[in-house]
DNA sequence: CGTATTTTTACAATACTTTTACAATCGAAC
DNA sequence: GTTCGATTGTAAAAGTATTGTAAAAATACG
């Protein structure tokens, strides 16, 4: 799976074998891994690491799996586990779930189907991110912003660019809030003057356009081919830098 | 489950008997449950009725569940769906889990942890939706689709393949979409004419075939010999791939 | 007023689509 | 096999719609 950013995985396993096989195919799959050996130890790396998925082992030493399960849904109720079980036994599974495990599966078990049930709860738990970040920050929110190699600043309402310091328009900072808001989907002519000037019903005008000349001027390296703003024809205009 | 308000589950489920079953107990849950007998039906109520969950059989009669799946994720990306399955050879298993499945339940199963697993996705599906309130929330469609090595992104309209990212155009998109969404079914000229285009009545145009020399140049590693996009002489076109 | 900013205008440039024209291929009849 | 007709492949030209952009006009603001 591409696009998914690199993501923490915290393995609560005892047996070394097993473990390391989990962190080199995951990490394979572009994300970190790190093993506990023990249910202790788990809890103190998933306090410490700030994982984003826990693998856990329910036969462990010292601690095990289900007491660990337990204690982190004490405090967080949303991480995304996935138990690794030596017995299949239904009431272990359904006891599991009801403690509110994400996934259950029984050794041995398939590698492939293992690696696309951690993409697939990382997915998901990622949708989950996603939309609570964009209510997080309110459209105040944001002071600063740095892309490519352009630095905004929306307090003074100045920016940094390649040609110096320029001073942004009300209107310009307003359209930047909106492509950094939507980074990665494109905007509809349409939609930017609703929201960006609240003009309504059909518009037949080359405002937004205008607009979009002066922030390539300002933003891009080569404004006659844009790689920040970039426009899709017959659809929009589209911002996104890496 | 506390806390659960009632949501909408559907199951596709040729047995009446196991579907009959699930109801009752899932209505137990304090759901509200319909059931469809075949995949086309299936595909129907999704369509009128909006369920939160669907709980699909893989062997169904008239439209096979896989196909109802990557049906459904073409313009639903998140929905969650539980797939039930007689069989659980492990490659049916990660074909299911790729195509974006959420759980893969192999009968006969257990009924206790068939009904907190469904919870389990419920609850997760509604974290999505209690964020997503304040921004719009229209179902999203697909974003991504993956072919041979080729990846397609709708959202921002590019494709990555053996030559490189390229960009994509408006009509190709539609195409595209068209060709995934009936991939395995061979599409008349007229159909797809008529579909991508709106065209409508007799056309004798060669539009469509232009369209089809350009996605064998982007997406094949033969041209000549496509694999992906084949002609099938006096029908029209055929996608599909492994 | 004078200045800064936004919007309109008008035309050029470009991207995309469709047509045209001809070559290649396939399938069936002989 | 060979031949013939219909279908498909494809380059290149022609057509169309969308976008880029400079410069003028309008608007806001002190």
């Amino acid at each position: 799976m591409k696009a998914g950013e690199k993501r923490r995985i915290l393995i609560v396993e005892d047996d070394p074998h097993i473990a390391e096989g989990l962190k080199l195919n995951l990490k394979f799959q572009g994300h970190e891994a790190a093993i506990a050996g023990n249910g202790t130890e788990g809890l103190r790396m998933w306090k410490t690491w700030n994982p984003d998925l826990i693998v856990l082992d329910i036969m462990l030493p010292a601690l095990d799996g289900m007491s660990v399960l337990r204690h982190i849904r004490l405090h967080d109720e949303r991480l995304p586990v996935l138990i690794l079980s030596a017995k299949g036994a239904p009431d272990d599974r359904i006891q599991a779930f009801s403690c509110g495990v994400d996934d259950y599966l029984a050794k041995p078990f398939n590698l492939a189907e293992f690696l696309l049930r951690v993409e697939r709860l990382l997915t998901r738990s990622r949708w989950n991110h996603e939309t609570s970040a964009a209510g997080a920050l309110e459209p105040t929110a944001l002071q600063r912003y740095v892309f490519g190699g352009n630095t905004l600043d929306f307090t003074t309402m100045t920016a940094e660019t390649r040609h110096g310091i320029i001073h942004l328009t009300e209107q310009e900072v307003k359209l930047l809030r909106l492509f950094i808001e939507h980074r990665g989907k494109p905007l509809a002519r349409k939609t930017l003057l609703e929201v960006g000037w609240g003009y309504t019903g059909v518009t037949a005008t080359r405002t937004v356009d205008i607009f979009l000349v002066r922030l390539r001027k300002y933003f891009e390296e080569d404004p006659q081919n844009p790689v920040f703003f970039r426009s899709i024809r017959s659809v929009g205009y589209l911002f996104d830098h890496p």
